[in-house]
DNA sequence: ACCGGCTTTAATGTATACAGGAAGTATTCT
DNA sequence: AGAATACTTCCTGTATACATTAAAGCCGGT
């Protein structure tokens, strides 16, 4: 019902978009496959036209790839080009963060950040953290690195950050479920919220490049969730987009 | 007439993408200005199809913005918009050395690049530097920043950089002719050339921060140019993109 | 049996027709 | 005279039909 109502209205581009990007990320077409049009008519039913819309978006959002001839074919990614595009988005929130240290920022903008870290605590305070909460903690850690580039204050980064974390394994949230699982769970949550309050704490006392490191630092604990989750392959069925990990062999 | 085999080489999509390209950066168009497809239709002469798809690359290229009751128009950039953006670059720029230097580069990589820099030095060693020397210099320079991101052997963020030096007045060269009218001009030059020697001496011997904090404070060259440019209001008919400047009063 | 060329098929790129909706304008009422 | 409403007009989003081109399969020759 609700689901009947947003369908009418979104337009059939986003459908198409949306029906799309869960295909691939769910493992639906294999990396380098060719995604025909016609066939992506069925499965979303919408026409050719916002499919091919879709198509293009889908191509700049990163998981699809221009076959020269024509056409699009769904894009392989190697673990490096993973582990780069973590490091990517922790240079551009380093930046980002550098900019609000530099900057300034106002008591009132920093408020909506210190509630959030608050709200984090509160989750992490359990011992040991339920799969619910590490459900909730996906949110506010991305409302909170939402909120973070925001403070730059610098649309042309907003966008760049926005366009970075698109690729699901490269979002700030990307492998924080994947590392439920793990033992050493709750300390590297602990960690990363840490993390988020060094960076407050250095945004507010004009710290702009101890704000960098500090974020560029806490994107790595993404990188060491992916290595883990690989390492032990439990719970790989967390892992959004596994399905485009190609293998080093290939 | 190469021009008509390129015609009918290229797809519509590719010449209305060229074209409404051109029409916004030489200022066809006012910025905030929805652009009607109708009337890029005419402008263009190919269909609406084409047209449409054009616009939308054009979107995520950064240089029209979305309206919400659909369509869009043309993009208006503050110049704070503007030297974040290069500073965006410079940083992602900065990141790719600072992998070239981590990761090693063989001595037959680093070739062309050296190369680049020995046509660079026969252009700066004439004073003063004529026009044309400084239009090969545009060209050679680009050369020289696309084998750089090269050297970081990163497909993530070779794309970024590409994306994020898409904007005209982000992208290496942006304001290299603008400064070409100058009387500081050589000196620049000359700097910005030790910039990129410094920065294969960076990699060569592995100093990943050292060739990181090189780069981005190259980038900052542009931004010097633009202030200079601005302020003396001279020869602005050499910037592009100069019309998608809205002043801070806007 | 294998390779090369031809034919057929299918997929993309393009053009256009149609419907729904937003914005601007004119008119009317207060 | 000003504001609100209804109307008209234009614009976008969508669907579909057509043409061109690439790819795949088949047949024939070596």
């Amino acid at each position: 019902m609700a689901d009947r109502e947003t369908d009418r209205a979104v337009s059939q581009t986003v459908r198409a978009q949306l029906a799309l990007r869960d295909l691939i990320l769910s493992g639906g077409l294999r990396p380098g496959e060719r995604i025909s049009e016609l066939q992506a008519v069925e499965t979303t039913g919408v026409s050719r036209t916002p499919v091919r819309m879709a198509l293009v978006r889908l191509e700049e959002e990163g998981l699809l790839e221009a076959i020269p001839s024509g056409g699009f074919m769904v894009k392989a990614f190697s673990e490096r080009d993973i582990l780069d595009s973590i490091e990517l988005r922790g240079t551009l929130e380093g930046l980002a963060v550098r900019f609000a240290a530099e900057r300034g920022v106002s008591a009132r903008d920093l408020e909506p950040l210190k509630e959030c870290l608050n709200e984090i605590d509160g989750l992490v305070r359990q011992d040991p953290i339920s799969v619910e909460a590490f459900s909730s903690y996906v949110a506010l850690n991305a409302r909170f690195h939402a909120l973070l580039t925001e403070l730059s204050r610098s649309p042309p980064l907003i966008r760049q950050i926005d366009r970075a974390s698109a690729l699901p394994f490269a979002s700030p949230s990307g492998f924080v479920m994947a590392q439920s699982a793990l033992p050493e769970a709750r300390q590297i949550l602990l960690i990363a919220q840490d993390h988020h309050r060094v960076v407050v704490d250095a945004i507010e006392n004009r710290e702009g490049a101890r704000a960098e490191a500090i974020m560029r630092e806490h994107a790595r604990l993404a990188a060491r969730n992916l290595r883990l989750a690989l390492r032990n392959r439990t719970h790989l069925d967390l892992l959004p987009a596994l399905a485009l990990i190609r293998s080093a062999a290939d």
